[in-house]
DNA sequence: GAAAACAGTTGAACAAGTTCAACATGTAAA
DNA sequence: TTTACATGTTGAACTTGTTCAACTGTTTTC
């Protein structure tokens, strides 16, 4: 069942009963994106909430300098959105790239309220989950501070092998911060 | 009254009665913590959720080169707890040190457990709450990758010109992710 | 009110990371 | 299969930020 990653992935942080998962998963739509389309692109509104069943994403920013910066890369079994774009329903500044033939499953946001409404778990669940990402965003900022681009590197490389090994180079310097001609020269002398 | 603040923070997320607000309010208790002193330190089990009446916190963290890394910064009417420590009991990373004489309101994890379960919007407002705080550190790190420590510097004083009045050079440098000796050369030349 | 402790400044040498340009290599497309 | 375009590599010069040490000015503290 196409189902199942997802409600392996929701139960991991709330319970819920066979029935309510049904009805939870009965409001995805799937979707398939080959590799290097497009998801969502700046200046859209984000008008879905999505879990990546197959594949990989990257979520980018393109900064004032024209610097692809990416915010982290959303592989199966994670959710990924723009929650600023989502909640507020204005432009989104970022761009979601499939690194590979995709597939995810998506919730538009008259669903997701409905959702809310009908089972106040679901308010629990997106709870848990927006906070456990909120530590991760702040791991990832003490570390940026604390740790050379060497070390990030290294870092990423050994915590997200999978994921890595989708990525060019310019892809993984742009999560790290730094220009892909720096990160030739870090591989070169290690 | 003392909780007024309080009320008007959460109400600005969440509509609730003035008997929810009540049963609310009650389970916080207040706290008045001297400049210097620590809400909470290194290695303790961060016990309660907290949220400013008076005063300004920094919220830090020594890093393995032993540098004071600053997490943020909660003025009045603003948030604090360490979640990673409060959601899963384990020891906190985390210091919190007032920077002038300051008021806090405290809940424990009991009692705000039993708020969730009393009250469905409560999950609601947490986690409004938690995603609004994901884009302002998905914002951070992105100026981190984006902007120099000169850029940065400027725009936050610009930004939070009460919070940097409080602070030494020091601190603001170690909010920036950069050395204050690094950030006195910066004041110096502009 | 003196001593100690801490915050801020400065300079010089250094390390980390960028920029730009040239070239090599791989890969998608016609 | 060749063209075209992306990615990756390298070097040299440069900018950004660090380190360490010495000095000055301010707060605490006894």
């Amino acid at each position: 069942m196409t189902n199942d990653l997802l409600i392996k992935n929701i139960t991991k942080n709330v319970a819920f009963s066979k029935t309510e998962l049904e009805e939870f998963t009965q409001l995805f739509h799937s979707k398939s994106i080959k590799k290097k389309e497009f998801l969502l692109t700046q200046g859209e509104i984000c008008k879905f909430e999505g879990f990546v069943l197959e594949g990989c994403f990257r979520i980018f920013i393109i900064d004032k300098k024209g610097n692809e910066n990416t915010l982290y890369f959303a592989a199966k079994d994670w959710w990924l959105m723009d929650i600023d774009s989502f909640m507020n329903q204005i432009p989104s500044n970022l761009n979601m790239q499939a690194l590979e033939d995709s597939k995810v499953l998506l919730i538009n946001k008259q669903d997701k309220i409905a959702l809310y409404d009908r089972f106040p778990k679901v308010e629990k669940l997106f709870r848990i989950m927006s906070q456990k990402a909120l530590v991760s965003w702040q791991r990832r900022l003490i570390n940026n501070h604390s740790f050379t681009a060497k070390e990030r590197y290294f870092h990423f490389i050994e915590k997200y092998p999978d994921i890595a090994s989708k990525l060019t180079d310019k892809q993984i310097a742009g999560y790290l911060g730094i220009r892909h001609e720096f990160l030739s020269k870090i591989k070169r002398q290690s």
